[in-house]
DNA sequence: GTCGTTGCAAAGCGTTTGCAACTAT
DNA sequence: ATAGTTGCAAACGCTTTGCAACGAC
């Protein structure tokens, strides 16, 4: 399922007038072939890697667009905001505080979930823009463990 | 329901040796009395007022602790990280994408949510970390707006 | 030639840290 | 006296911004 190529984003782009620099266009291409989410930090460092020298600001400002075009969208993870393709904004991720596993929901156990949560006065949740926190199996089976979240703030991420 | 009082976290701290300052005296009766939840800088602001002086870091530092000794919990919401009793955890966050208003979810509610994601591979989520994102019935109504999301970053929030 | 886009450098913001001075016990 | 705590100041990590130079069309 081609769920917005690169080459189709780049006809948008064209289509409104705006511009294709190599900067843009090496941005364009990271974040439409990356699978899943992506942080802004990670597109910079992997754009650099193309094309030499692009500056974040050029990064962060092209993933703005990129999203009131509608073509992406960010979520809210464990390790901060990461951006997907708005296609492809179906998961609803689970994240292991213990661990850090990250898993997702299937399409119909996300549609349960919205239909329990728009009963409650009509409100219509977008679960794709957070992260959903709690203790995967395996970790729940460990349980004899001390459970790692006394001192050190980082049993598996920012938390 | 007392669900801990400033008092039984003086004494807590007490019992495992730790000291009363009068800046950590500040600091718990303000998130104790607290309703629902708090950021850390408003915590700052407001502790400020009762003690002149106390620094920011002593107040990150307090929090940690606090949390550390499962007294507090902190949540994800639009806004960012905020602290809560957590013997209140029990709200799950409803936020507006568009207005910005917060709702939470009933008891009931959330444990119907719970029992869906749960069946997920036996993942137990904590619903209370992340907010739910989403937009209010009273913001549907209104779609004929061109939806506040181009443009200025500022919608609501931080989104 | 226009006007969208970029790089740069600085600033912003919330949060963290090292360390010496301080103080509750 | 001892160890827990604090203030300070600096650093941090990510993101944003103003602005002049640049370059796609």
């Amino acid at each position: 399922m081609p769920a917005a190529s690169a080459q189709s984003v780049i006809d948008l782009l064209r289509a409104k007038g705006l511009r294709m620099t190599p900067q843009r266009r090496a941005i364009v291409a990271e974040i439409m072939s990356a699978s899943g989410h992506i942080t802004p930090v990670t597109v910079a460092r992997r754009v650099e890697d193309r094309v030499p020298g692009v500056n974040p600001s050029t990064v962060y400002r092209t993933l703005d667009l990129l999203e009131d075009l509608g073509v992406l969208s960010h979520a809210h993870l464990e390790s901060g905001a990461e951006y997907h393709r708005r296609a492809e904004a179906t998961h609803v991720h689970l994240t292991c505080s213990r661990c850090g596993a990250d898993d997702s929901l299937s399409i119909g156990e996300a549609a349960a979930l919205e239909a329990v949560v728009s009963r409650h006065r009509g409100f219509q949740p977008d679960l794709t823009h957070f992260a959903i926190s709690g203790v995967c199996a395996r970790c729940q089976r460990e349980h004899a463990r001390p459970s790692p979240r006394r001192g050190s703030r980082s049993a598996a991420r920012p938390s």
